[in-house]
DNA sequence: CGCATTTCCTGGTAGC
DNA sequence: TGCTACCAGGAAATGC
């Protein structure tokens, strides 16, 4: 979406703004944007980040279904438009936001000013950059006792995975997602340092993942969703092993790993009260 | 402080 | 068909 909206957005002054949702800690201080040119659209994990001529930073999180287009939701759709910005140059010069569960955030600070958005004060490394290193990684894990996939949604030891790509990620290192973070032997480190960077660079390459609601800027739907291996495929046979895969609750979030090939390491703490053996023992989650 | 739990919100769907 | 109940989840707020 970063990728999509620069080109479009960068060096336009924003000539209105109109707020259609109540103002909130998600929807605060838009009016500021008025009058300022946008500098450049960068991102932070799954913030959008437009620095404004001003000093203000106009700060955009998707949230689960918020869709940035240039072009008026069609039909019923519109219902749920939360912000419009008219901006300066050739059609199209509005901006949409549209937000129907109202999750996602669109507000105005200054530049870099971040004491009321906490997860992105404290935001891991940027996936795909150099910085994000496998010796890194294993340092952010090994400071926590979550399990490696609640970890991982915190955004600290990386930023931008959600629980799709934790999902493809554990499937493909093969790393079952309750073990501890601090508990990963490093080879598994390096394979889920590994996965995460592919699965995410291949996303990004087919335009995301358009479960129902995520639209690019142009209204298309994302294609990674037909590449899926893990999420959303509870009770359908692995990919690998054609075991049935399994669905569960980690961290409060629902969780599909196939228990043959993601198996909790040895030496991790097994549930409580449970041992394991066996390796045709029962499903180990 | 660190981690777990709850909250926000509405479309879609299962069940009756 | 139409109703109710519940589920989905990113990040903040709250609880311990």
């Amino acid at each position: 979406m970063r990728r999509e909206l620069a080109p479009w957005l960068t060096g336009r002054a924003v000539t209105g703004v109109e707020l259609l949702a109540p103002r909130g800690p998600k929807y605060r201080d838009l009016e500021r944007a008025q009058g300022q040119t946008v500098e450049s659209v960068s991102r932070r994990g799954k913030f959008l980040l437009l620095p404004l001529s001003g000093g203000d930073e106009l700060v955009i999180h998707l949230g689960m279904t918020g869709v940035v287009s240039s072009s008026e939701p069609a039909g019923k759709a519109s219902e749920h438009v939360r912000v419009r910005l008219r901006l300066s140059g050739a059609d199209p010069n509005t901006l949409h936001f549209h937000d129907p569960r109202r999750f996602g955030r669109f507000l105005v600070v200054r530049a870099g000013e971040y004491a009321n958005l906490p997860t992105l004060a404290a935001l891991g490394p940027e996936p795909l950059a150099d910085a994000f290193t496998t010796e890194a990684f294993a340092r952010s894990l090994a400071a926590s006792s979550m399990a490696v996939k609640a970890y991982l949604l915190s955004q600290r030891p990386v930023a931008g995975v959600g629980n799709i790509y934790a999902d493809e990620a554990l499937w493909r290192a093969r790393v079952h997602p309750r073990t501890p973070a601090a508990r990963l032997p490093a080879a598994k480190v390096a394979a889920l340092h590994g996965a995460i960077r592919e699965v995410l660079a291949a996303s990004i390459a087919a335009h995301g993942t358009t479960l129902s609601d995520y639209r690019t800027v142009n209204g298309q739907s994302g294609s990674f969703g037909t590449f899926l291996d893990a999420y959303g495929r509870a009770g359908q046979p692995c990919r690998r092993c054609g075991r049935e895969l399994r669905r569960s609750l980690v961290g409060q979030r629902g969780t599909v790993f196939c228990p043959n090939c993601q198996r909790l390491v040895a030496g991790a703490h097994p549930a409580r009260g449970a041992t394991r053996s066996s390796p045709r023992g029962p499903a180990d989650d």
